[in-house]
RNA sequence: GGGCGUUUAGCUCAGCUGGUUCAGAGCAUCUGCCUUACAAGCAGAGGGUCGGGGGUUCGAAUCCCUCAACGCCCACCA
């Protein structure tokens, strides 16, 4: 073996055995006897970029798929990206502007042919970073959601939905995104505050003439200079004051009964509309008086539908104003508030105008303010979904973790709303309804068919419509909602839908667990959960692990526009992909949002070489198979034999709880503290002098297993030192290595050792504060036992050459404490004894008020009789301990004087 | 407006159904060491009245009430 650099280099290492993982397929998983393991990515936005969201995410999704691996399960990630139809769509259209070409001028075989060159273009670049993460996911199965496979299963499920009456088009208030041109689900939507203005305008009554009735009491009634009667509207709104239809006032609304069975004048409009009344009219809000657009506010189309009003929409698709307004026609809704504003003043109209925070509902994607708007659009039945999704989550047949999700997950079910399907965009599965006009009685219909010919066939079938041609129908011209086909993403990767039943989706649905954020739980977790009963009748994945979000030293979220995201792959040519790996999952707390700064990664670096530099050592070691094992050695692998077992046990029960992070520390610290620190200082031979053979062979098998228990979170490193540590046939991997099992655990051992290691813990402390140097060889006395069996391994490492028990106290010696027994460690040189009796006085004192509390303790006679008895038997050894050290302290200290 | 969560050492977090010296870990800090695996290291040390207040209890970081700060989700009264 040629001689290793003292420091690790990841990047010599990291791609060579990534090549050798794919080389050999070991990533690549067939059904087979094993019982599987199945992990489907959350797949990214096809044209995205790695963000240190995906990275955490991914870590997570490989350190549970290595772990399956080596637990002897048949482990299969399955990876994939996602089409992410709006927001492809409006790179796309983006990308064509900068080059002068505007989306209406292409046709919609040119703008997809656009789209796809982009998609090859930038597609996979996300998945190329993953591979540099280290992910095991088997890049052979690479799926697309909108690839042809998925394609069919999207058009399928769409066509079966529609004919189980689950799926309908109708008029609906939607959430219009006056950009894209496109109608949003109500999920897309998310609100601001926003500095606006509360506008008061008068509405003059349209038959003043024959209402002059004096004020009745508590009635607010306004009259002009001309004495002529008028009522107030509050909104923030003005501009939409073309589409209103009617005015709302509360039948409780004492301010306002003289309004009641009037009409009155919109201003400037000069249209007479009706004052109605509704409870649903917030009497304390601005004076009590609503106007009614029903066609641009979901409220007031409720009080349309239920009021018989008309529905004027002012609006074109641009959210610019139509010809139907009649005024102010063509000009943006913004620009159109304030020229309304502005001729409303004056029109001697407005009242007042008031400073006013608002909501406001913004487009996720273009974030631009959404125009409620009544569109016909598809929607699919979500109280169907609802009813088969909800219990499956709260009786944990899929487990939630962390449980809050849960609250999250019922409420959304119980107040949910049909979800809008339907978006007027090209890049997406196109919608499979198909439009003729009836020659029976002319009107517009449509079939719903997962091909042009089935619709064709169809259609035939309807009377009058027998000799129809693919020329008389017309497809719906939208497409589906991106999480139309993410929502059958675990069953459509196995084939589930056009292939129901077959081996693969049999074998490996439902899947294990599923990683993701907590943000997407409606749009996708709950949804795949109902499609996965819809079409599979079983729950998708058995565990829902949601990770948080990932956050900068300042607790600000990471994100572009911010600048505060490194670029994953920079940090990986720093620290290395498993340095970043460790260094994302220190900091990553079950279920909490991550706190990320690059000073974690660096200490992932300094484990890497800590690990590497562990290596180095054994390899240095050279073995004499004649010499015995000596007494040290002996105990040492027997010793940490048990450290690996407790190690093991706990890091089982901390992975069934997702606690990761935990984990990791848990090794980190078996790793450095145990095995480092002291059990490789415990074996290791003098300078120069070779090892036994047992201890060699012991601590090659404990480096193997450590190796084994960090591959999960570490894959290169461990790969590398593990194909180094012994010769293995090509195409054999750390990654098939069985992960260590834990064995039965000697406490009296485990115990033996804790006492040694703070015997030797309270020598060094010795040192340290008398300035003796480690070299200088001391003796060590103790004023009572230990045993005997431990007496070697404290000489070797604290450098004491004789260890006297039963000595007498020595007030000139240092001395510590360990449980109840005391060492003294005679010193050459004299002692402070000013300071010595001091440090034991503070001593005495605090074990005073220790012993005190406890005597209270006990002498309570509820206490006693209360408390269980193991309780009360506890107090009464720590008090018996306590002033066993007291006693000795005295004697100490007495000595001093 | 409704719901959920968080608050423990300088930082990031553990502390389960109250009870073993329970106040812990890692990082950071300080002191001493270039000891022939590793200075990206070794050895040692210091550091917190567990957000405030009240209550239950023999006993509270842990249970209850209340207040405060921060964060997230849902709703969206014009």
């Amino acid at each position: 073996m040629k001689e290793l650099a003292t420091v690790y280099n990841p990047a010599e290492v990291e791609d060579k055995w990534f090549e050798y993982w794919m080389e050999h397929r070991l990533f690549h998983s067939e059904p087979d006897a094993r019982e599987p393991y199945t992990i489907v990515i959350p797949p990214p936005n096809v044209t995205g970029v790695l963000h240190m969201g995906h990275m955490l995410n991914n870590t997570i999704q490989d350190i549970l798929v290595r772990r399956a691996r080596m637990q002897g399960k048949n482990a299969l990630w399955v990876p994939g990206t996602d089409h992410a139809s709006i927001s492809t769509e409006t790179k796309v259209i983006a990308k064509l502007a900068s080059e002068g070409i505007k989306k209406t001028d292409l046709t919609r075989e040119e703008f997809l042919e656009h789209a796809w060159e982009w998609t090859r273009k930038h597609g996979g670049i996300i998945l190329s970073q993953l591979r540099k993460l280290g992910a095991s996911c088997d890049w052979e199965r690479t799926a697309f959601t909108m690839d042809e496979s998925r394609s069919k299963a999207v058009t399928k499920v769409f066509c079966d939905l529609y004919d189980k009456g689950l799926i309908y088009r109708g008029l609906r208030m939607v959430n219009w995104d006056p950009q894209n041109l496109t109608a949003i689900s109500d999920d897309e939507v998310f609100f601001e505050q926003e500095q606006s203005k509360l506008y008061y305008l008068r509405y003059y009554l349209a038959d003043d003439c024959d209402c002059k009735a004096p004020a009745a009491e508590g009635e607010v009634i306004h009259t002009d200079e001309n004495g002529r009667r008028y009522a107030v509207v509050a909104t923030t709104r003005p501009e939409t004051i073309m589409g209103d239809t009617a005015m709302c006032i509360n039948p409780k609304d004492v301010k306002n009964t003289w309004l009641k069975g009037h009409k009155v004048i919109v201003p400037l409009v000069n249209r007479v509309i009706p004052v109605i009344e509704d409870r649903y009219v917030d009497i304390e809000f601005g004076t009590g008086c609503l106007k009614v657009t029903p066609a641009h506010d979901k409220n007031d189309n409720m009080l349309g539908k239920k009021h018989n009003l008309e529905t004027i929409d002012i609006f074109n698709d641009d959210a610019t104003i139509a010809e139907v307004a009649g005024m102010y026609v063509g000009m943006d809704r913004f620009e159109c508030r304030k020229a309304i504003a502005e001729d409303l003043q004056k029109a001697g109209l407005m009242e007042k105008v008031e400073d006013y925070v608002n909501n406001i509902g913004l487009s996720e994607r273009t974030k631009v303010a959404v125009e409620p708007r009544l569109s016909l659009q598809w929607f699919v039945d979500m109280k169907h979904f609802a009813e088969t999704s909800l219990a499956p989550v709260m009786d944990d047949v899929i487990r939630f973790v962390p449980e809050k999700y849960k609250t999250t997950y019922r409420n959304w079910l119980v107040n949910i709303q049909d979800w809008c399907i339907s978006r007027q965009l090209w890049w997406g599965h196109r919608i499979p309804a198909y439009y003729y006009t009836d020659p029976v009685d002319g009107q517009e219909k449509f079939v719903v068919a997962e091909t042009a010919e089935l619709a064709l066939e169809k259609a035939r079938a309807l009377p009058g419509c027998e000799s129809f041609t693919a020329a008389d129908f017309r497809q719906d011209e939208g497409a589906l909602d991106t999480w139309f086909s993410s929502w059958l993403w675990p069953i459509t990767l196995f084939d589930g839908i056009n292939n129901p039943g077959n081996e693969e989706i049999n074998y490996y649905y439902p899947t294990s667990t599923l990683v993701t954020g907590p943000d997407i739980i409606f749009f996708w977790v709950a949804r795949m959960i109902m499609a996965g009963y819809e079409y599979v009748g079983k729950e998708p994945f058995k565990n829902v692990y949601f990770t948080g979000i990932v956050r900068d030293n300042l607790g600000r979220k990471m994100s572009k526009s911010l600048g505060n995201s490194p670029d994953p792959l920079d940090l990986i040519a720093k620290f290395g992909a498993d340095g970043v790996r460790m260094g994302m999952m220190l900091a990553a707390p079950a279920g909490n949002d991550i706190m990320f700064d690059e000073r974690l990664c660096e200490q992932g670096r300094n484990f890497c070489n800590k690990i590497w530099n562990a290596f180095r050592l054994l390899q240095g070691w050279e073995v004499d198979a004649e010499i015995q094992q000596g007494e040290v050695n002996r105990l040492a692998v027997e010793w940490f034999e048990n450290r690996l077992s407790i190690a093991i046990s706990e890091i089982n029960d901390l992975f069934e709880k997702f606690r990761l992070n935990e984990a990791l520390m848990v090794v980190y610290r078996l790793f450095w503290d145990e095995f480092s620190s002291w059990y490789l200082e415990m074996v290791k031979p003098a300078y120069g002098k070779p090892i036994d053979k047992a201890t060699m062979e012991a601590t090659r098998r404990y480096f193997d297993s450590l190796l084994r228990l960090l591959h999960p979170f570490m894959p290169f490193i461990t790969e590398e030192l593990w194909q180094h540590l012994d010769a293995h046939p090509a195409g054999e991997s750390i990654m098939y290595a069985q992960m260590p099992l834990a064995k039965n655990v000697d406490l009296n051992l485990e115990s033996e050792v804790r006492l040694a290691k703070e015997i030797i813990s309270g020598i060094r402390a010795a040192r340290a504060k008398k300035n003796i140097p480690s070299k200088e060889v001391l003796k060590l006395n103790v004023i009572g036992t230990i045993p005997s069996s431990i007496h070697e391994l404290i000489k070797k490492l604290a450098n004491v050459d004789e260890i006297t028990m039963n000595a007498a106290k020595d007030a000139a010696a240092a001395s510590f404490m360990v449980d109840t027994t005391e060492f003294n460690v005679p010193l050459a040189s004299a002692i402070d004894v000013d300071a010595e009796r001091s440090r034991i006085e503070k001593e005495i004192k605090y074990l005073e008020g220790f012993r005190t509390s406890i005597e209270k303790k006990l002498a309570n006679e509820r206490f006693v009789s209360n408390a269980p008895a193991a309780v009360v038997e506890g107090e009464r050894k720590k008090l018996a301990d306590t002033l066993q050290k007291l006693a000795a302290n005295q004697a100490t200290l007495d000595a001093l004087k």
